[in-house]
DNA sequence: TACGTGATCACG
DNA sequence: GTGATCACGTAA
């Protein structure tokens, strides 16, 4: 079933960062259901350096002022949309990047997207899934309960002993923020980024 | 290790 | 207006 809005609202951006492991995110782009379990995430929370919102609201990053539970997706390096998870309540801009998936629905569509016949690496990186899952800046702000875009949990149970935490990936510049062990992922998953 | 790529943001 | 910068991916 669809995770609801108090899933994302509450305080803690860590803890919901590691529960995000083993749910399932779903889009329908052009008629297509495509989707993925999620296998790496980062946290980020307006409180420290490496998040878009340290420095308070700007055009880009308005929508991670709203409640929690929509999508903040932004394009970065000119090339690739990233896709985040707010949370957290209104004011408060918490976000949460989904690194990585394990292709579950719609695999054949993911290949065309990504233009390649092999599964292992096309959600393996947060510039790739949402290419894979069509996802754009058009869903920027949209809740995730909806039917465009939305996270399910299926049940799949993690152990919090499979989790391994690390510091998060590409924030050099956030100093001493970048050290905080912020990224989650799977142990030993296939999935993740940079295998 | 290097660089494409274009929106964004902090300056004035 | 302008220029430095950037939560990546790929090739080499």
């Amino acid at each position: 079933m669809r995770l609801t809005s108090d899933f994302y609202l509450r305080k803690n951006v860590t803890t919901i960062a590691r529960q995000l492991l083993g749910k399932v995110l779903f889009t329908k782009a052009n008629g297509q259901i495509t989707g993925g379990l999620i296998v790496e995430t980062e946290a980020y929370s307006y409180k420290e350096k490496g998040c878009h919102a340290h420095n308070g609201m700007t055009k880009r990053n308005e929508v991670m002022f709203e409640p929690g539970g929509v999508a903040y997706v932004y394009l970065c390096y000119g090339v690739h949309e990233m896709f985040n998870v707010v949370t957290n309540g209104k004011g408060k801009a918490d976000a949460i990047l989904v690194r990585a998936l394990e292709p579950v629905v719609g695999i054949d569509t993911m290949k065309d997207r990504m233009k390649t016949e092999a599964q292992r690496r096309i959600t393996s990186g947060p510039g790739k899934l949402t290419k894979a899952l069509g996802i754009d800046r058009s869903l920027n702000g949209k809740k995730l309960n909806g039917n465009e875009i939305w996270i399910e949990d299926q049940n799949y149970r993690i152990r919090s002993t499979n989790i391994v935490s690390a510091k998060r990936i590409g924030i050099d510049y956030a100093g001493e923020d970048a050290l905080l062990p912020w990224r989650f992922f799977l142990k030993n998953n296939i999935w993740v980024s940079k295998l």
